[in-house]
DNA sequence: AATGAATGAGAATTCATTCAT
DNA sequence: AATGAATGAATTCTCATTCAT
């Protein structure tokens, strides 16, 4: 009759073992990764996690389902004002701030979006499509306003820049930090995306 | 004194393992895959394998090593002459023609390369080298030339480059060939990375 | 001193549970079913068992006990009167009334018994000492009366005749009821029993 | 290309470890029976196994096959000669002589036999199916001959013959051997199960 | 050099049991 | 008395690796 602990306490208990899963599927992957550790590591035993996961798959998604509860938070609170420019900015700001917060949910995510895997797309997806909305929406005003040239799909040019994105993260990881830092990486992505790397005038 | 067919043989043995190998790899990953499946594919037992390579890990490198080999010759054949859009266009050919060839060898060395792991990142690196040293050759030109704005370093550029190639290579493998094809990467890779998506003579 | 009342909830409790865990057992063996399930069924949580209960195995032989218990109250009731046939198919009815009206308990138990495990041996023979005594007395007094052939010890031919019973209650379940009908076993058993497949007159 | 080990070896082997198996199915059932000490008592590490059977279900219900397989052997050896009872005793003597040579194999099928459990049933049946034939071959000359009642139909009258066997092993086995002994089930058997417990004569 | 049977560390998962509330 | 979250021993099964032939 009586719960033996609050609904906060189980709410509490499950985000233990998410943040723990995360870590360990940060850095060791799906398979890599071992239950027991993560439990552990949570604080728990073995057990207790399949007393909120179905399993070790779940347990993945999950991670990727609360990576995407927390971005998607900071994303619904970015201005949407100002040229396409200071809108790219701002957006790519937002979810560098997510990647600096979150960093063991985000790496889960991003190297698993990279990774097409047909088990973990929907999730991904569903991960990434407030996101890429926005920058849609974006590209399609900056199209509009012929601030973006109109020769390539706004959907496709949505997905180039959240995978530029991607990969100056997988850049920032994989080089220790040491290039870019997360602070550049805005600007670099925005002006890499709008401008490239001819000069202004030429061509 | 040692026989030459045997020499032979052993390196035809060598060879069908690795390719087995990647074939695993790209499909299933470094853990999916299965030691006993990838010399049966090859036409051996188990224990083979081990007469060639240390183990799963060793043979992992190796099929990364041999990816490497493969790409190598071909890109030492590019020209390296004209603008540099045309000898970027070039370096990307070669390389798209590298990956329509040796698909299943790049699709590992690809993924690796976009997972960040610390295990495999000198391999990686060591795969990249000489493909990176021709880019930022030619990036170092360009900006002596003033075809490339002076305001990013050439081996910053070049990452960046490669790093197009790559994410182009994991949406196109991703979405199944849907979009971008092999054919338009080249172009598609080039054009972003030198123009990118603002209207030429904007801003 | 003791709230009556008390000790009814709890003895109503402690049957439900026993209720619940009769028909898990039945369906599921002792290994197959779950304390939890049992629990649930009978309308408490998994703990509350342990309340009543040992532990899981005890909880079965509390089980076998019960159905010996409710089986015991019905062959008190039996006639004893008339011929060895008459008074075995009373007796026979009797079990099967009991089998029809808590199928459940005396599947578990019928099946314990035939699976002549040491662990529950002892709870078995408790459970049938009170029918097998009373098969023993009709068994006595026809051999005593020469209705029944004198060359064999009463406590086997006893045996027999329950032994009969199990089977042919095993042989119902297990054909989903085909054959044999609980109806038509008191008699097909002491037919059997009593005067075998030969022809009556012959050797 | 030269085998490791021969044919033979594999066989043995495989035998080893369904020796192995049937007598802990036959102590402990196949839930409580443990795939590691199995293996351990073939003299095997718990992996061989797995080279040699599918999972525990599957070793199980070999072990069933196995028993089925030794005894099939015998049965087709019995005699078929003589009054209905000779053709009996000498079928009930096979049987049992199978039970002494295979007790743990024989035990296995038996508990199996009398528990009717949907994922056993089909290679019980299979067991079982020589063995009743020939049972009912017999019921079926005694019935024509009249040396049967014939009230009864012969697959009846089979299943009962048998079950009536399968009875005595369990008092048997469960008497710790004390009563019946195997010697004197065939006798038992045939008896019973011809005429029964009332004099001959009488009603 | 090739084989493939044997191995056993390791992993995920289950679930009876405990016990704080 | 009832609860149900936490536990962790136990179990099955996998599979890279070894090594006798």
């Amino acid at each position: 009759m009586t719960p033996r602990i609050t609904e906060d306490a189980k709410a509490e208990a499950r985000l233990r073992l998410l943040e723990a899963a995360a870590a360990h599927f940060a850095r060791q992957g799906l398979d890599g990764a071992s239950i027991d550790a993560i439990a552990i590591d949570a604080g728990y035993a073995k057990g207790t996690i399949y007393n909120y996961f179905e399993g070790k798959t779940q347990l993945f998604l999950e991670v990727i389902a609360e990576g995407a509860r927390r971005a998607a938070s900071r994303y619904a609170k970015v201005e949407s004002r100002g040229t396409v420019r200071d809108r790219l900015i701002a957006l790519a700001e937002a979810d560098v701030s997510v990647v600096r917060d979150e960093e063991a949910f985000q790496k889960v995510v991003v190297r698993e979006a990279l990774s097409f895997r047909p088990e973990t797309y929907p999730a991904i997806v569903a991960h990434l499509a407030p996101y890429l909305d926005q920058v849609e929406a974006v590209m399609a005003d900056g199209t509009r306003a012929g601030e973006i040239r109109g020769d390539r799909p706004t959907p496709q040019l949505a997905l180039l820049f959240v995978g530029t994105l991607a990969l100056l993260y997988v850049q920032h990881w994989g080089s220790g930090g040491a290039w870019p830092s997360l602070d550049e990486i805005p600007t670099l992505a925005v002006t890499d995306f709008l401008d490239g790397a001819a000069p202004r005038g030429s061509t």
